[in-house]
DNA sequence: CTGAAAGCGCTAACAG
DNA sequence: CTGTTAGCGCTTTCAG
């Protein structure tokens, strides 16, 4: 692996004078070209580690997220990997697995590697501590998740206002019996998306009483909506819909109505969040669009503000969600549903059928 | 941010000694005890990047994969997460998105940044060149897709034989007509993808110029097989049953066929490679199941091996496809589909409804 | 077993 | 504009 000393002896100039004209020093316009043209020929590519060590920071930007297998996880990373890329950041993504000591792990190694920065999905709001890392001047943005310790930029969606309006469209279609499979109790998310649920339904004049009666907390994960979902299914006053605080525990939640023979829309079902594959699945699902790779996309631009020496106080932006209706909550009563559900059509999720030869031959 | 002399000094010994203490040196346990303490109080925590510079070699092994968005590549990833966390080794992520440039800078960052390997899913089978690194001694592991300079270790399933296998499945139920939508031409999946479908056909007794004529190439994406099967479908002999060469051209490929009307598993469609959250998929989707995350510690496995220095000859490691029958390819012919599909039962997507008490009250 | 010293490859003063 | 020089934090000979 040829050193800069190395192309240094090659064009005749000093080590000085290489290292300026990989890091836009001034140089001779002729000189530049003897350089780079030596460089090219001993296959010549600066060695990041040394770099990283002298200008104590790496080009590498940590992002940190629960669960790589989670869709919506995965379209945020390509929206940070997208907008890091325009900086010449790489990005290493690390999998917390919702583990709060395998996340603090890779929050040591994000310090050990001095990396340029992290971006932070937390696994807690309680139990992850960012605060080690902003005290040594690391820049921290949180994204998805909002950790106690507010001392770090954040981006969020308007979790709150996001339920409220999904819990809106529920009773506005009729549904009055309303579950909430929500969250661990320790996530800004969970707490958030159960808040607007309870907002909306107490709004309404449902009992305090009834709403706890009718709230789950799971994991979000797809065996905890399942089991949630049997729960709220065998209670004495089973719902007639339920809202759900996630993707993929709306997964479990459709398995255990399957199974109990329970279909939408009579019964009602909405998924905060985004369900991938969504045109698979029968009915269509009525959602709360998260802008996943915009979430990326913001939070990797606050990080590079931060890494570029933005002493602006700590911001919080928040993006908004969006109501998808479509047919899994057309309605408790079947007389009310579209023949051909306009509300789904209007994804295109459900074109109408377009005949097609078939079979004239063999 | 304390240094290993700041621990020697405050432990009144030479920073030789904290190193070694850290590195499972030769240290008398009084004084590495003393070592030790003086390391916590200080926070202390050994500088990776002056380590690597060091010792011309990183703790971090790249993957390189060719869509993050991709639940195949996600569960491999998390294999050989797992299989990397074993030995210390933390794990860059890295997305080249199917496009070779993206994936060449990414190699050259892997060597600028003296990673301990790397493993690689290649973007392309002709034009990924893994050479470069090997010439420099990076070890490299080949992972699902197998480049053309085959100087590395490789991991692979059996694309062939299954996909033999689930042409044969097609036949075996009845369809006869068969069409093929695989990926694009340089990839070695889709080519050995199509080569198992071809062989099974042409044994059938199919004409080379039908199975020429019902053949598809496409990008591995959504998009891709939605388009190759309205192709399809519109062909003067449309085919009775699709062998479709992944996961996300299946979801595309299903989108086509609802617009067109066409139902399985009167048509009857087979995935290579699975499709998440296949419990909503309507029909059940008849699968060849590809073991990812097995892959993914496979590879890692090989790649520590490599790490550690062992000099054996190159190595490839080919593991099983599996056939997942279920129902949507259940046969052409609605009289022979059993009432309750006992194909896909066998995996617990259909189990029979309980009923639920629901609605006494309100 | 322990310490002194050299140096991994690069960048940033500082002089020229 | 260019070269010389020192040093980022760590590991590793080499003496002791």
């Amino acid at each position: 692996m040829a050193t800069i000393s190395d192309v240094a002896r090659a064009a005749g100039v000093s080590p000085a004078t290489v290292s300026r004209v990989f890091n836009s020093g001034r140089v001779t316009p002729e000189r530049a070209e003897r350089v780079r043209r030596a460089a090219a020929e001993l296959g010549f590519s600066p060695n990041r580690v040394a770099r990283s060590l002298r200008i104590q920071r790496a080009s590498v930007i940590g992002l940190l997220i629960p669960d790589i297998e989670n869709p919506f996880f995965t379209a945020l990373a390509r929206g940070v990997e997208d907008a890091a890329q325009r900086t010449n950041h790489s990005l290493v993504l690390c999998n917390s697995d919702e583990d709060v000591r395998k996340e603090s792990r890779y929050l040591e190694i994000a310090l050990a590697e001095q990396m340029a920065g992290v971006i932070v999905a937390a696994a807690s709001r309680r139990r992850t501590d960012l605060s080690a890392l902003a005290a040594r001047g690391m820049p921290v943005v949180a994204v998805d998740r909002r950790p106690r310790s507010a001392e770090v930029d954040t981006v969020l969606v308007d979790n709150q206002h996001g339920s409220a309006e999904a819990v809106a469209h529920l009773l506005d279609r009729g549904y009055r019996r309303i579950a909430c499979v929500t969250g661990p109790a320790g996530a800004s998310t969970s707490e958030d998306r159960l808040a607007g649920y309870r907002a909306e339904l107490l709004d309404a004049g449902v009992a305090e009483e009834w709403i706890r009666a009718h709230t789950r907390h799971a994991d979000f994960r797809e065996e905890g909506g399942y089991a949630a979902m049997r729960e709220l299914l065998a209670l004495p006053v089973p719902p007639d819909a339920v809202f759900v605080a996630n993707n993929l525990m709306t997964v479990g939640a459709l398995r255990a109505l399957r199974e109990a023979g329970v279909e939408p829309p009579e019964f009602g079902i909405l998924s905060f969040g985004d369900v991938p594959w969504a045109s698979l699945v029968r009915p269509p699902l009525t959602t709360v669009h998260l802008p996943a790779y915009e979430l990326g996309v913001a939070a990797a631009e606050l990080l590079q503000e931060r890494i570029a020496g933005s002493g602006e106080p700590l911001r919080t932006v928040v993006l908004r969600t969006a109501l998808r209706p479509r047919s899994s909550t057309a309605g408790p009563d079947p007389d009310d549903w579209p023949a051909e559900s306009p509300a789904a059509r209007r994804d295109g999720q459900d074109d109408a059928p377009v005949t097609v030869r078939r079979g004239e031959d063999e």
